[in-house]
DNA sequence: CTCTTGACTGAGG
DNA sequence: GCCTCAGCCAAGA
């Protein structure tokens, strides 16, 4: 048995799980790898279910270097806060030097 | 089945 | 550079 968007999910948790220490990436680069660019807003939704995986979201933005689901974390800086243990710049949600602290899975894979 | 919402993106003004 | 509109796909009511 085996459906096809739950495996989008599975394949979105399992790329997020690839990006490196310091790093961030945007919903439309892995939708993109995923062979979905027209579906970065599933990605997204696959991460309303990374808070029962061990999927670090908080180095997932939008490509602005916008930190739009820090809301669905805890509703308070947290996810700033990681980022910026990482080494990641992060001022008013938004994520500084993006292009430095960016890594796209369709070039680095 | 239909309508609404959403952690998005690209194009146009 | 910022704001608005349209397209996209999936899940919930």
């Amino acid at each position: 048995m085996k459906t096809e968007t739950l495996n989008f999910f599975d394949k979105v948790y399992q790329v997020a799980r690839l990006i490196p220490y310091g790093k961030v990436t945007s919903y439309g680069a892995i939708a993109t790898y995923l062979g979905a660019a027209k579906s970065a807003r599933m990605v997204g939704y696959a991460m309303n279910g990374s808070g029962s995986k061990d999927v670090p979201a908080h180095r997932v933005v939008n490509r602005k270097g916008l930190l739009t689901g820090k809301h669905y974390f805890d509703g308070t800086n947290l996810m700033q806060q990681l980022l910026e243990s990482e080494g990641v710049e992060v001022v008013e949600n938004q994520i500084k030097n993006l292009e430095r602290v960016f890594w796209d899975p369709s070039k680095e894979l």
